[in-house]
DNA sequence: TTGTAAGCGTTATCAC
DNA sequence: GTGATAACGCTTACAA
């Protein structure tokens, strides 16, 4: 049972049993040190334990504290699409502000996937995830139900459910697509596109569309949608062709409802020969490259960082005040426009 | 102890007892048939198990299943920069790979911080990690060779670390230049700048930079290097200002390092009113936006989802034969090149 | 085919 | 202050 100190061999893990004997004491005072409760030990103990601890290289393992007191240190994350520079930015905040309160963060990608969602989801139950942050790609709903009836403490991102009660975080979409509406009929464009993916599941893209549809009424502009997946390239060019070709004298401009329709827009525009600015093109979501296409492409930035560390704070109210009464909150962030060349006639 | 059916009650999480107890049956029969042990189990024993536990809504917890077999399920991935598209695709692909084998991916992004690093790995160590992806940030040697006196798994991705006795997956670096610099000779570029980040920490920066010095040696072209923190845009932009001011007939063209150099250098490049494809520009890494600016920018595409799998797979093959005395081994992907409009002078 | 019982490494509840 | 000891939910010999 002596530790072999050749390089060769392999290590078990030390335990805090190993610990407490190195160290001549309990393992309940070992498990003290390490549970932040060091207060409560002499100044002698806590010395032996710590170079006993630091001769062994131990490490708590986090397996067997979640067993038994219930506190995993985890929280999960749900991404609907781990590729969009937007799911990526928020995450990266939602890593800080779990780093910051000592939590680890589990993301799981669901490729858009309602099946990959509900067995991700189970997943991440089993490891006794502390807090669940989630970007939906179905409607998971008698999942999540079950979820929050455990206590697990919930934050919706982005997409909301109407059939769960949490907490939404995320972009203001109405006031987004009324600030793209007023900076494009300022700018002289008066007969608009609006580029969406398919809303049915995803409720953001519901709200813009509609409030676009709305606003272009209340303003006094021409309007229309077209919403389609936006992997059939030439569907979308063909509808934008037909766009730019109609009869009618108004400046035409194109909205992209995410970074995803922006791209897809960039290059059936390109495709068409189209120039960007004597066609408007505005997109939400602010990329890299924006600034790049000449003469640039004009975007509503969204703060994801700030959304990030919102959904942990969110989770972090509720876990404390584990209060499942407290109505569903929705917190909404504004976008910031960045204007550029696309929209300079 | 009955569950309430009431909608607002906290349920708390199902065991394998109360299943059994459902079920009238004992919990090893229970884990048997959660454990893929099914067969070993009678017709009327199984279905009554499956029964109790929908009815329930059990699920193992993960937790205490790992703690006794030391079977976590889980794999870590350690990514030096999460906003990068290429460690997403890769990451992509890890994840895939893991699904297929039903494991779970945990991944921890250090933000290129050693430190981050560090902490990083004790923590998914503590969390009973069954292998290791590592996108290195720093040097963890010493952790890391602890990790693998525990006896897990280990693989380097992309970068390598000298003293760690790890395989390392990533791109054929070296042919990637060679493909690069052939391809730019082919189209005439005479006078090359290569841009890279600082190469000490990264091996890959450090290969592909002594390759470019090497290869434009050997094909007669003049070649020079530029080597700095992208953040620094003046300083960036004013090197290439030089560079193509510089007296001398050769066309000249840029080669970026990575998909960070791209960006930085097409912003330069922009500013400074170059023509792209009179000023030549390739970059490695292909992204969303190289073919929109215009005229499209060439690049060499790495195949981000075979070098995830890859991964994993060295992983389990390690893991399988835990034969450590299997000398380390080095699995290399080729790039392919993309040709735009960047390099037709 | 099924069940009993002994842990896995930790924390919580008591005692001292 | 410190230390036994009993859980936590599960797997796995070993019996039956």
């Amino acid at each position: 049972m002596r530790r072999d100190t050749m390089t060769t061999t392999t290590h078990q893990r030390t335990t805090i049993l190993e610990v407490a004997r190195e160290a001549g004491a309990s393992k309940t005072s070992v498990s003290r040190y390490f549970s932040d409760e060091r207060e409560r030990l002499s100044p002698s103990m806590q010395t032996r334990i710590a170079a006993a601890a630091r001769r062994l290289g131990y490490r708590p393992n986090q397996m067997a504290r979640s067993l038994k007191g219930g506190h995993s240190g985890l929280i999960g994350m749900l991404v609907a699409d781990i590729r969009n520079p937007f799911s990526v930015a928020v995450m990266h905040g939602v890593e800080q502000a779990c780093r910051e309160r000592g939590l680890s963060l589990m993301v799981c990608n669901t490729d858009n996937d309602p099946a990959q969602e509900r067995e991700h989801l189970a997943l991440l139950a089993s490891y006794q995830v502390e807090g669940l942050v989630i970007n939906a790609a179905g409607s998971p709903d008698r999942e999540l139900q079950a979820l929050v009836e455990e206590g697990i403490p919930l934050v919706l991102l982005d997409r909301e459910l109407s059939d769960v009660g949490a907490e939404v975080v995320g972009l203001d979409n109405a006031r987004a697509i009324d600030l793209a509406l007023d900076h494009l009929q300022a700018q002289g464009y008066g007969d608009l596109l609006y580029l969406s993916e398919p809303p049915e599941q995803a409720s953001p893209r519901q709200v813009r569309l509609t409030r676009f549809l709305q606003g272009v009424a209340a303003l006094g502009l021409a309007g229309e949608v077209h919403c389609q997946p936006l992997m059939e390239r030439d569907a979308l060019q063909r509808a934008i062709g037909d766009f730019l070709a109609r009869p009618g004298t108004l400046p035409r401009a194109l909205l992209c409802a995410n970074g995803n329709a922006t791209l897809a827009a960039t290059r059936a525009l390109q495709a068409l020969g189209a120039r960007l600015g004597e066609t408007g093109l505005m997109g939400i979501d602010e990329l890299d490259w924006c600034e790049l296409v000449t003469p640039g492409i004009t975007t509503l930035a969204q703060p994801t960082a700030a959304i990030g560390r919102a959904a942990v704070a969110c989770l972090m109210r509720r876990r404390e005040a584990d209060d499942r009464t407290t109505p569903a909150r929705r917190v909404h962030f504004q976008a910031s426009l960045i204007p550029r060349g696309s929209t300079r006639g």
